[in-house]
DNA sequence: TCAATAACTCACCCCAAAGTGAGTCGCATA
DNA sequence: TATGCGACTCACTTTGGGGTGAGTTATTGA
């Protein structure tokens, strides 16, 4: 953790350094998105085909299943191959190293959640 | 990381499986919230009151950011005091254990978000 | 011939989250 | 007297993320 800055001490550079510190809202709002995480930790797992996602999670929508999968490949968290000589076509996705990396951090969330925290 | 599951057998019970460790949802909803974690974050760092929030960052609501303080009260990630002897009122707000513990996770998610992954 | 499957895309609607502007309450300084 | 501050609360409006249902393309099995 950062050096602490003093509520007394509210200064330009104070400011700077505490904005500063708080810019992980692009990293939230990456992961944030509903099914994203579930959907990227599904692709680890071996299961990235459109319909077995859709029996895992009933209640998503194609549409947000497909814009979920957009996303995560234009951000590399996996990347997309056709698979060749199948028919009807299919897909098949797999999680980048820094999707892994991602899909760590979430993990210890995952963890945080479960813990008691009396 | 749990053992794979693989595509080919999707049965009930790797559904279950799957649906588990898919249960990060709640944690997600917890941090997502618009400041949240960035005024978490700026109490750690002992800068709490609302008018020097506002400061820090000038284009959140009044409403929000009151909204957003309850939240993280009432979820036991900082607790509230009234200071006494200060006169007009003030506030103070010092982080658990529970909080310090999920911005270290958060903290891990802004380092993932500043590293290249070429 | 018809239905089904895989993997989407499109147009539309809905609602909850976030923003806006004003009001409150007790005190204190000009 | 009245204006301001600190820490909110309330009523109202707006926005965009996500859900709904239908359509697409190519191919194959009944």
């Amino acid at each position: 953790m950062a050096t602490k800055v003093k509520a007394s001490s509210m200064n330009a550079h104070n400011l700077r350094v505490l904005a500063d510190h708080c810019q992980v809202s692009e990293v939230l709002e990456l992961i944030s998105p509903r099914w994203k995480m579930q959907v990227l930790f599904c692709i680890s797992q071996e299961v990235y085909q459109f319909s077995q996602l859709k029996k895992v999670f009933p209640t998503i929508s194609d549409q947000v299943l497909a814009r979920r999968l957009g996303e995560i490949v234009t951000e590399g968290l996996a990347i997309k191959y056709n698979v060749p000589d199948t028919v009807p076509c299919q897909v098949k996705y797999e999680v980048t190293e820094k999707g892994a990396a991602l899909l760590e951090i979430v993990q210890a969330l995952h963890q945080w959640g479960k813990k008691g925290w009396e």
